[in-house]
DNA sequence: CCAATGTCAGGTTGACTGATATGC
DNA sequence: CGCATATCAGTCTACCTGACATTG
């Protein structure tokens, strides 16, 4: 069997887009590229946050929690600051408490709310995952600082227009 | 109640990672803004692709098999083409075959193998749906064509870095 | 016998809807 | 009273792992 050159799937897509004659090729192409680059950028946090049993979710949750300033928050301000569903919060929360990273205390001025706290083995993992995922570059080592910046430059636009923050 | 600023999450959360004394807060941003904009892209999708019955990968599977060169393909070629495990394949396909926008008929070769079909009925929902991603730029509506293009080449150099193909 | 193909069972994750108790 | 807060039940999507029957 011959050998096969190695393709790029995105380029395949974006080739057999435009052989239809449709348009809108270049925003296809970064669309895609984006949307395979969050993959590897997940794949590489995922690989240094699974030994410490926390999924992405629960490690942005957990971050925002460690960087807070007594280590506690609502959980509806978890849910407008992640830009998560309530529900889902609960759920997250749920899973943190059940690993011993993270505990339900009740809100001391609003009876209806509850503040979830950081544990110190949540500190800890945080504190464990974070030279790592330095250490990675976020799965982002291919780029040079001024190209990341470049990146988010860009990508900030979208966001401002997308209403984003 | 004052004005609070409206927030970027993304610089909120390199300012509280560089106050920790930890490196690495251009690639984090960068990291952080591609997680965002992937949302957004995804968003926009959605809102297309939902009325049509179509969810992100039934919409990327279905499209596989519309550029495909006889609208057909083996499942295992779907999962390698779309990176996709071989059990998720069978579920997708199952979910689009109770759509009606594919049929499973035999390999003509090998009786191990299955084809994938996209019916007349899946070909309209492709026809349907490109015209209005296009409209809605994939979300990156904010990129002129050439930012678009810079996005993809910066990140391409990921994707090779990464061994993306 | 070994390798490949597709399916199935079972589990995890994440997110949504709608209903509910509680308290502001 | 209306509104906000958090939870719960139930559903849905997508993905994984490991086992399996079938065939090349």
């Amino acid at each position: 069997m011959a050998d096969e050159p190695r393709r790029d799937p995105v380029e395949e897509a974006v080739a057999q887009w435009r052989a239809h004659g449709w348009e809108g090729g270049e925003r296809l192409r970064a669309a895609l590229s984006i949307i395979r680059v969050e993959e590897l950028i997940r794949a590489a946090s995922t690989e240094v946050l699974r030994p410490l049993d926390l999924s992405y979710a629960r490690h942005e949750l957990l971050s925002l929690l460690y960087f807070s300033s007594h280590g506690e928050l609502p959980l509806g301000k978890l849910s407008s600051r992640l830009m998560v569903h309530p529900a889902s919060v609960t759920t997250t929360v749920d899973s943190l408490v059940k690993l011993g990273f993270v505990e339900r205390i009740p809100h001391p001025t609003d009876r209806r709310g509850t503040l979830a706290r950081i544990t110190d083995e949540g500190r800890a993992r945080i504190a464990a995952s974070s030279p790592q995922l330095v250490e990675r570059r976020f799965g982002l080592d291919a780029l040079t600082e001024e190209e990341a910046r470049v990146v988010t430059e860009l990508l900030r636009k979208v966001r401002v227009d997308c209403g984003d923050f």
